[in-house]
RNA sequence: GGGGUGUUAGCUCAGUUGGUUAGAGCGCCGGCCUGUCACGUCGGAGGUCGCGAGUUCAAGUCUCGUACAUCCCGCCA
């Protein structure tokens, strides 16, 4: 029900709010018509606003005969203006499944604002019209109750961030929306820069650059709810734009981001009546990989990972054996309930392995009457399999499904399978979990380019006693970064940042770059820590995402007005389209 | 860059083994109807089967290509 005063606008009350208690009341309504239900001699209006719908009538001793033949003729998505008398529903036309629906308006005079041609899908909740239509007119898709719920949601939980950091402190900065490319990192949006001919701007991935430099500048305390921008391929939950809410502060260690972010997460969640424990539980990356096989974990449900490495090291089935010869390592996990799949069903999972990167997947099934199934059975002997069946407290109706690969493969696939798993066995996954990833390496390793490269990012502060094995083994290299992961997606992630300049060559000269680009590309952020940088460290945590998941949808896209599909383009608008010659020649390009 | 799924009326979909005039529900248009709320009821209109080739006596249906959407892998510090 509206929370504010109807003034500035035509309407004496919104669609959503009249009630028993008006009787009587003379009022004014604005609204689309929803639905038209016309009984010949009286006809029943359902007007609809944001906020909610209510039932009016006309009768033909009630208006005049234009009037009412207005009324007979209204279309759907018509905007009109009711003015009329707020009465009592008879004894049994109560509807007790809209807000409104003990009272009605009858109306006595009646104005079409607006008409409509028919639109092109109806205005309702949970329709299933394809996403391209619905962009096609998102102005239509919006006026969904469902659509407005999502974007009010969004609303809510911008406002309360801000009004949660505003009392603690954070000056809200904008920074530069033309600013320059990203050494190393996702692909960059280029814009040309028509004063100097050849020369581009980057629209931002973040902001990162520039909270530094706020730091730097003594602000101390920072945030901004930034579009970030980047040039790399669509998913459900990735737009090429999207929005973080950006924060950053002086004088921290770990601890105290985590904490303030948990107290700002504490009063978001309960802006949008959701209940969650703080503080929150910190999960070392390497436990979420072992448990989990991934860095964002999803702890609503079980089904964790298994290592078996060390059970099957030199049995009877060669892709295990060998897998443990050359390092690599042989985990499981238990999907209980799947025992009795067919033999169909199960090599079906096959696929979802491979699409991970693994070559083949194992398996053995349990029926629930007490036999066993499985193509590497036999290969296995009975030692090492009993040894297995312990380690996976194996029961009837249990299937075990198998990786032999590298570390990150092995993860991989069980972690894709193991959530595969969840769905299709219907395990119950409401509500919402979140934890802190912590303690992420600082460098991984490309085997392709044969180059390290950041886990975080560069700038990302090192423990004291890791500092020595930048150099000489980058792998044992930790760092204090962290990620806030939700029901399984990486819905924020931050670090402490170097702020000493030596400290930060070194680490950027591990990641490959080189002297001169030093200076070139990094030299602001370089000097700038050689000017009494703060000690310092931040957040940012994906907007889209967190109210994609508070909302309860499956992708960003319902949390955004205006998306893009899936080539980043906006079937509304037609963008991104061709720009004129003289465009071109303005800033100096040519269309190959 | 790769893989899966899909594209038939305004919307959501069905369409058998390749075979007569491509169907349904909703919506739309018209008639009737004074208590409905997914109103009811009678009638009607509405199709480049995404696009382009090919096979065939014959293609919505088979083959190839292509576009777009969607999900995933790569990618996303």
């Amino acid at each position: 029900m509206a929370d504010f005063k109807n003034e500035y606008c035509m309407h004496t009350h919104t669609c959503g709010e009249l009630r028993a208690a008006d009787v009587d009341a003379q009022v004014v309504l604005t609204g689309w018509v929803w639905h038209n239900r016309d009984h010949g001699g009286l006809i029943f209006v359902d007007l609809r606003d944001r906020d909610g719908y209510t039932q009016c009538v006309f009768d033909p001793d009630c208006v005049t005969a234009d009037e009412f033949h207005v009324a007979e003729h209204l279309g759907r998505e018509f905007v009109i203006e009711v003015k009329g008398t707020v009465r009592a529903r008879g004894e049994g036309s109560v509807n007790p499944n809209m807000a409104t629906g003990e009272i009605e308006v009858l109306a006595n005079a009646i104005k079409v604002l607006n008409t409509s041609v028919t639109p092109p899908f109806s205005i309702e909740d949970g329709i299933e019209t394809d996403e391209t239509t619905r962009m096609k007119w998102r102005y239509m898709d919006l006026r969904r109750p469902e659509m407005y719920k999502s974007l009010f949601l969004r609303h809510t939980v911008a406002q309360a961030m801000r009004g949660a950091l505003n009392a603690r402190g954070f000056l809200e900065v904008e920074t530069p929306i033309l600013a320059n490319s990203t050494p190393e990192g996702a692909r960059d949006y280029i814009v040309p820069s028509r004063p100097n001919p050849g020369k581009f701007y980057a629209l931002p991935q973040s902001p990162q650059q520039f909270k530094q430099m706020l730091m730097c500048g003594g602000i101390e305390r920072y945030y901004q709810i930034a579009r970030c921008f980047r040039d790399e391929d669509l998913r459900a939950d990735r737009q090429p734009e999207f929005t973080q809410v950006d924060i950053e502060m002086s004088f921290v260690n770990r601890d105290d981001v985590l904490r303030m972010m948990e107290d700002v997460m504490a009063e978001v969640l309960a802006a949008v009546g959701v209940e969650h424990e703080f503080p929150l539980q910190r999960m070392p990356w390497k436990e979420a990989m072992d448990r989990f096989g991934c860095d964002r974990p999803d702890t609503r449900f079980g089904m964790e990972l298994v290592e078996l490495t060390d059970i099957v090291r030199g049995c009877g089935f060669g892709v295990f054996s060998k897998a443990v010869e050359a390092g690599n390592i042989v985990k499981a996990i238990n999907a209980k309930g799947a025992g009795d799949w067919s033999r169909g069903d199960i090599e079906k999972l096959a696929d979802v392995a491979a699409a991970n990167g693994a070559k083949g997947m194992a398996w053995i099934a349990y029926t629930t009457d007490g036999k066993e199934k499985s193509p590497i059975i036999k290969f296995l002997g009975e030692e090492v399999h009993e040894a297995i069946k312990k380690a996976m407290n194996v029961e009837p109706g249990d299937l075990l499904l198998f990786a032999a690969d590298t570390f990150a493969i092995a993860n991989a696939v069980l972690a894709a399978l193991r959530l595969h798993m969840a769905d299709l066995l219907g395990i119950d996954r409401s509500g919402h979990a979140l934890l802190w990833v912590v303690d992420f390496p600082m460098f991984n390793y490309d085997p392709e380019e044969k180059k390290y490269a950041a886990e975080h990012h560069p700038f990302t502060m090192v423990p004291e006693e890791d500092i020595e094995k930048i150099e000489t083994a980058p792998l044992e290299v930790g760092s204090y970064s962290y990620d806030l992961v939700m029901d399984g997606f990486e819905a924020g992630g931050g670090t402490i940042r170097v702020h000493n300049a030596e400290l930060q060559k070194r680490i950027l000269r591990r990641v490959g770059v080189s002297e001169e680009d030093l200076e070139v590309k990094f030299g602001h952020l370089l000097h700038a820590l050689e000017l009494g940088a703060p000690p310092h460290g931040g957040i940012a945590l994906g907007l889209d995402r967190l109210c994609m998941l508070l909302a309860g949808k499956d992708s960003i896209r319902d949390v955004i007005a205006f998306p893009k599909t899936s080539s980043a383009a906006d079937p509304m608008t037609g963008a991104p389209n061709v720009v004129s010659g003289r465009q071109l020649k303005e800033v100096n390009l040519r269309i190959l």
